[in-house]
DNA sequence: TCTGGGGTCCTAGGACCC
DNA sequence: TCTGGGGTCCTAGGACCC
């Protein structure tokens, strides 16, 4: 077997941060009323996306609608998803990590990387109490607890944090490495999904050892691409994947907006209002994250989840809905098609540039575009005061008409349920 | 997991050029 | 023009993540 050279890398030490049940633990850390009871976040889209403990250990699980919620859990306590608190914490949970060093991965609202490597000798500490340390800082200040790994590069860290749930804390080091891949199957890896699980099975590998145990030849003889061939080395203990920081990674590279429809439709003019309304929501993004957008993708999703999508590019740099509505409405009617019933729209931002990197152009085009943009920027202030959708374009009318429906269903929901502040919807 | 929404990365293959 | 080889750029679409 090919001996690893590990000696090549310099040895590195790598966190995984994972809050539990991070959604209705952020609701439990606001009311604590809400502790040690069933809580499931999501109540909005009538579905269920987070859900604590309590809930979970009654039955509730990920995607379940409210009836089936209520059925296996009646007192369970159904709250609307308020992103913007959750961002908050979010936001505590990096800026916590990165008073310990800056090497901070934002991995995702509820999960973070961090490098810890050298800290030991400046803070003459070892790695575990580091880790150790950061956790007790992070449930105490957030009063929420984390599943935290510790280990040589991202994919070991990242499989410690899930090992022990909830609050668990596990160091994966050469001396355990083996003993907790034998039982951890293939499909629960992190960067393995079911196309390739299913591929590797075939192959007689079923979990992370076996695959750990394969050896580079044989890797390169089964064709594996980059992805697999960079989780293969860290479950070996190698340092492969780079942590990047937020300054290293930049702005987004695209803004999705995409809904689907209260009930499946094949009239033109609501789907185009949805469409409508997806644009204007995905250019309030682009606005708030001062970028400007030169190419678009917009689609329509069939009953049969059969996707017709079209690709435009644009020719000057916008961040105005309605000039991105012109554009789409051509395509739109050249896409469309009578007889088939479509149950979603969506948006795709594309070719994202800062907003003022763009070109000035020799037309005056972007003079006009500042001016409008002068304008969006006003209602962007009237929708905050106002709330949320107080002012829109009349092409979104329709499908705001249907939001008014759910909106005042979930508020109903909301004051049914608890009794704290209203902080407002965020979709 | 009969399927919600927002992302990123990788690869294959076509267009185009020398 | 019957035809070699190689490079780059771009897009479509798959796969995966939370």
């Amino acid at each position: 077997m090919l001996k690893t050279p590990l000696s090549n890398f310099p040895d590195r030490a790598i966190i995984h941060f994972d809050g539990d049940a991070f959604f209705v633990s952020v609701e439990q850390a606001k009311d604590y009323r809400l502790r040690g009871k069933p809580v499931v976040t999501g109540g909005e889209r009538h579905i269920a996306a987070a859900m604590s403990y309590e809930a979970k250990k009654r039955g509730v699980k990920r995607g379940m609608n409210l009836r089936a919620i209520r059925e296996v859990c009646p007192e369970a306590i159904i709250l609307p998803s308020d992103y913007e608190t959750y961002c908050i914490f979010a936001r505590r949970m990096y800026n916590i990590a990165r008073r310990w060093t800056d090497r901070v991965e934002e991995y995702s609202i509820d999960e973070c990387f961090v490098d810890i490597t050298g800290l030991d000798v400046s803070l003459g500490l070892s790695y575990e109490e580091i880790a150790f340390n950061i956790k007790k800082e992070l449930e105490m200040k957030l009063g929420i607890t984390f599943g935290v790994g510790l280990g040589p590069n991202k994919v070991l860290a990242k499989i410690g944090s899930k090992h022990h749930k909830p609050a668990g804390f596990t160091v994966i080091a050469e001396s355990n490495r083996k003993e907790i891949l034998k039982d951890l199957l293939i499909e629960r890896i992190w960067g393995i999904g079911p196309s390739l699980s299913t591929l590797l099975r075939r192959q007689g590998i079923f979990t992370a050892l076996d695959l750990a145990e394969k050896d580079n030849s044989w890797i390169l003889d089964h064709g594996l691409a980059k992805p697999c061939r960079e989780i293969w080395l860290e479950l070996r203990g190698e340092f492969v994947k780079e942590i990047e920081t937020k300054e290293e990674r930049g702005h987004s590279h695209s803004i999705m907006r995409t809904r689907t429809f209260s009930s499946p439709t094949s009239d033109a003019a609501s789907i185009f209002s949805e469409l409508s309304h997806n644009i204007e929501e995905a250019c309030l993004r682009l606005r708030q994250n001062k970028l400007v957008t030169r190419a678009i993708t917009f689609y329509l999703k069939s009953q049969e989840f059969r996707y017709y999508s079209v690709e435009i590019p644009l020719e000057s740099g916008t961040v105005l809905p309605h000039r991105i509505i012109e554009v789409a409405e051509n395509h739109f009617h050249k896409m469309y098609k009578k007889g088939i019933l479509y149950r979603a729209s969506g948006v795709t931002l594309r070719s994202l540039v800062p907003e003022g990197n763009v070109n000035i152009d020799l037309f005056g085009a972007t003079t006009k575009e500042d001016s409008e943009k002068e304008i969006f920027d006003r209602v962007d202030e009237l929708n905050k005061k106002f709330g949320h959708g107080s002012i829109f374009l009349g092409s979104s009318m329709q499908s705001l008409d249907h939001d008014r429906g759910r909106e005042s269903e979930h508020l109903n929901a909301r004051q049914r349920n608890i009794d704290i502040p209203y902080l407002g919807i965020v979709r």
